[in-house]
DNA sequence: CCCGGACGGTATAGATTCGATACCGGTATC
DNA sequence: GATACCGGTATCGAATCTATACCGTCCGGG
């Protein structure tokens, strides 16, 4: 069966989710929270160079569009724990697609680059 | 065999290739170069609402990296063409999976959002 | 020969987002 | 009481993206 959405359309609801999936540190906290909840501070170790504003605004976000959940855990001492949602966890498998491709093709896009610089 | 890259770490050059793949507009051009080469003016109508500069600037920086070519064509009257190179061919499946999944998760989004808007 | 249109872009300005850095309030531990 | 960790905010300047207007080349028609 067709799809009633298509990114192509310029009004399309899908450009916003598309728009998501794309921001600049969605792949990094679905990649993070693979096999377990994670907490604020662990996610900003295990991301290496991610700033806490960054982090603070990617997390929103995805919880606000449902992908992650964030979870006050009244223990003593207090944390708080994020977690991928059913939603979040279907993303990753295409997710972890795009960064294996990334981790893979380095050489491939290093030798393009210094190709087009030399060209000049 | 484990990866010799990891995005997870600061310095690495796979953080850059990620970039590129996460760039606002690639993922609308290597699904519009899947099974034809197209024109710029082409490309600019099927993806709606793109501008010439960011496309110029998306399609350069592709070319730069070697996932698309970019062609003059010396016909009357000349024209420009741009394909997927087998670099960029290889990253069609990945990102076919990102947009199908945006596609197809719409309602889910929407809903989510709708549930937070709601909680306050 | 001149006009108009398509093609493949540039130029400029404004809005938006991003990153670096510093700071902060609450809780627990020493 | 001092110190440290956690989960963030605040602020500011730099980089990026969008909208809009414009442009040179080539071509076909009149």
């Amino acid at each position: 069966m067709g799809n009633a959405y298509n990114v192509m359309a310029a009004t399309c609801p899908s450009r916003t989710v598309l728009h998501r999936i794309g921001a600049r540190w969605t792949v990094f906290i679905v990649n993070a929270l693979d096999n377990r909840p994670m907490r604020f501070t662990e996610l900003k170790a295990h991301i290496r160079g991610i700033t806490p504003k960054a982090l603070t605004e990617a997390l929103r976000a995805m919880e606000y569009d449902g992908l992650i959940s964030r979870t006050e855990i009244p223990a003593s001492p207090p944390h708080v724990e994020y977690a991928l949602t059913d939603l979040g966890r279907s993303l990753l498998t295409p997710l972890r697609a795009i960064r294996e491709w990334a981790e893979s093709h380095v050489p491939d896009i290093e030798r393009a680059r210094a190709r087009a610089d030399a060209q000049r």
